[in-house]
RNA sequence: GGGGUCGUAGUUCAGUUGGUUAGAACGCUGGCCUGUCACGCCAGAGGUCGCGAGUUCGAGUCUCGUCGGCCCCGCCA
């Protein structure tokens, strides 16, 4: 008992190669059954659960520790592995054809009773589990996923190195950025009134790391956005992020292509077709509604402005007078599933984005029904039809509104639609590259040009000459990674010269003193012999919740924080004491 | 900022129209048990019904507020 054995093996990895072998095992106890003369316990480590046998025959002493044992008690065993008796076998235990047999017996630690079984199947709210992070990754399902999450990163180190890239690190206290997300502040205590910002992103850094001859540049990076939280969005997140000097747009999809089928192949063992589909975000949007379409299924858009103009009916009349479209979806096949109930379900969904209502057309075996056929003549009703490919077992479904209302109350309808009929093979991977995003959007509350990707982003060649007469048409060099309509990753081909930059920020409506007070060393660095490059980033978080098939970016990290930005197990953001204020010359405004 | 939903033993839940002492399962504690693996059997402990007001003779149940978890809109260059 006095003599520490060091482990010899762990408990998941036990075979019937190790009988006859002494063992000494360390773990949690996962179970025990303890039948008074015999007691076993099924010791637990991150390799699995092996079954171990105390007889009072073997040892009279182990044993009699054993029976203070209890349920995550950590525990040091030595002992013979041995075959099991016949008829004893547990074919649900990888280590099910043995059983240890203990002659040496150490409690190391003792547990309180958890708050909730650990290894057990019974769904524990999620406040529970986060309060007890600690317990809860020790659980199968997170212990999986963060293994699965260490895989993809140790992948992509591997394939970027063999690319030639090197890992840089960036600065997490950094200067404040004007536009793009809120910024995490952080204030300095030598430098009264002034404060850092904790990065977005490292995108400037990268792209001066270029200007510096890095030539490949890659780095798995925290970023923080200090926005509210979503299902899969986390204020502090990682990104994959890479930058390439010298680099086209060709080089750079066929380089993360390798490496995304090389995540597919070594993870999940699944051989993706290379390359990936080219999908300019006008076409997009057209056929879809949104630039991270899903395309493991149809259900395209389609415009019926030209079709139904001069119609009668004055919700699409008006419509159209002002501007705006009238566009459907036609569901195959679908007239039994939508029923008047589902199609009012629908409804709220495509209001939930702005749609005032959304109208529908069932065709029945028997003829239309529809609460706005009567609206419509015969002959434009025919044309209509014609035009979606109606044929009896359908429904349309149309949405009339301003262009963005209606491609995104369809764009959310259509993913809906083939949720309900069950158009989605979920074991198929789309993978796409959306492009030619436009460089500029204008922001009608600011009445301004917003960037839409970022202000760095290189326009196209042939664009160039609209930046006075029509900078809404200009497209950017800009692409994101699609994968079953959730974007994984997005970048652009830079802005690498002074006099492009200038212009950019002129767009933005950021002047001259503004640009060289908040991007002054970017413009410096441009004139300093700056390469062409471009790079992109990808949302590690989203790639390992759509590898590990998690519900939930929480799922995938190790200490997460609530949908209030908290975290229930340490209890930040936290008050902090009045000196510590004094020392930051902070004071709260309690006004 | 807004909408939705949930909150009752340690955990997951039930709790009728507002009515006696708030129940079950698992877990936990003690006892018995040499082949179990969700061991079994016997006994037991365990509750600020999230919190605060209000209505009522009486509130887990109704009303209002508040706190917290989750989902969504806005937001996320």
């Amino acid at each position: 008992m006095n003599k520490q054995h060091a482990r010899t093996h762990y408990c998941g990895e036990l075979t019937e190669t190790h009988i006859g072998d002494t063992v000494t095992l360390c773990g949690w106890t996962h179970n025990r059954r303890d039948h008074g003369g015999l007691i076993f316990v099924d010791l637990w480590d991150k390799k699995g659960i092996v079954q171990v046998v105390l007889n009072p025959q073997i040892d009279q002493l182990a044993h009699q520790h054993a029976q203070s044992v209890r349920g995550n008690f950590v525990l040091r065993v030595t002992g013979k592995v041995r075959e099991r008796p016949e008829g004893m076998i547990n074919d649900k235990l990888s280590t099910g054809k043995v059983e240890v047999y203990i002659d040496d017996f150490e409690i190391l630690n003792r547990s309180k009773t958890p708050p909730f079984s650990v290894w057990e199947d019974q769904e524990v709210s999620e406040a529970i589990r986060l309060k007890h992070r600690f317990l809860d990754l020790r659980g199968e399902m997170l212990q999986r996923n963060l293994n699965i999450r260490y895989q993809i990163t140790r992948k992509v180190r591997e394939t970027l190195d063999k690319q030639g890239f090197i890992e840089v690190e960036t600065p997490m206290l950094t200067k404040s950025t004007p536009e793009g997300a809120r910024d995490y502040l952080v204030p300095s205590r030598l430098n009264a009134k002034k404060f850092y910002a904790l990065p977005q992103s490292p995108q400037l850094f990268k792209q001066l790391l270029m200007v510096s001859g890095m030539d490949r540049y890659f780095q798995i990076v925290k970023c923080f956005r200090d926005e509210d939280l979503r299902n899969d969005r986390q204020p502090e997140f990682t990104q994959i992020d890479m930058e390439m000097s010298f680099v086209t747009e060709e080089e750079l999809f066929g380089l993360v292509e390798e490496m995304v089928c090389g995540l597919y192949k070594d993870i999940l063992n699944i051989e993706v077709p290379k390359p990936f589909q080219i999908l300019p975000y006008k076409d997009a949007i057209r056929k879809y509604g949104t630039d991270k379409p899903d395309l493991r299924f149809g259900l395209e858009l389609i415009d019926l402005g030209d079709v139904v103009a001069g119609t009668s009916f004055k919700v699409f009349a008006d419509v159209l007078k002002s501007g705006g479209q009238v566009r459907a979806i036609n569901a195959k096949n679908s007239t039994e599933t939508l029923s008047r109930k589902v199609l009012d379900d629908l409804t709220e969904v495509a209001k939930t984005y702005g749609a005032k209502g959304m109208a529908w057309i069932k065709i029945n075996a028997d003829g239309l029904q529809s609460p706005i056929t009567k609206f419509f003549e015969q002959e434009m009703l025919d044309k209509l039809i014609a035009e979606v490919g109606g044929e009896a077992g359908d429904t349309i479904v149309f949405i009339a509104d301003k262009p963005k209302v209606v491609a995104d109350a369809l764009a959310h309808l259509r993913l809906e639609l083939g949720k309900i009929l069950s158009l989605i093979d979920e074991s198929k991977v789309c993978l796409a590259w959306v492009t030619e995003f436009p460089l500029v959007e204008y922001d009608e509350e600011d009445n301004r040009y917003v960037a839409l990707h970022h202000p760095f982003t290189s326009p196209l060649q042939e664009d160039e000459d609209k930046f006075e007469s029509a900078p809404g048409d200009i497209r950017a060099r800009a692409y994101d990674l699609v994968l079953n309509g959730n974007e994984i990753g997005g970048g652009s081909i830079r802005i690498h010269t002074k006099e492009i930059q200038d212009k950019m920020f002129q767009l933005l409506g950021i002047d001259e003193e503004e640009a060289r007070i908040k991007f002054g060393f970017l413009l410096d660095a441009l004139q300093y012999g700056a390469p062409p490059h471009g790079g992109i980033a990808f949302g590690l978080d989203r790639i390992t919740m759509l590898f590990t098939g998690a519900d939930s970016i929480r799922d995938v990290i190790a200490f997460p924080k609530t949908q209030k930005a908290t975290c229930l197990m340490t209890e930040a953001p936290s008050e902090v004491d009045l000196h510590q204020l004094k020392e930051l010359k902070l004071k709260y405004d309690l006004s």
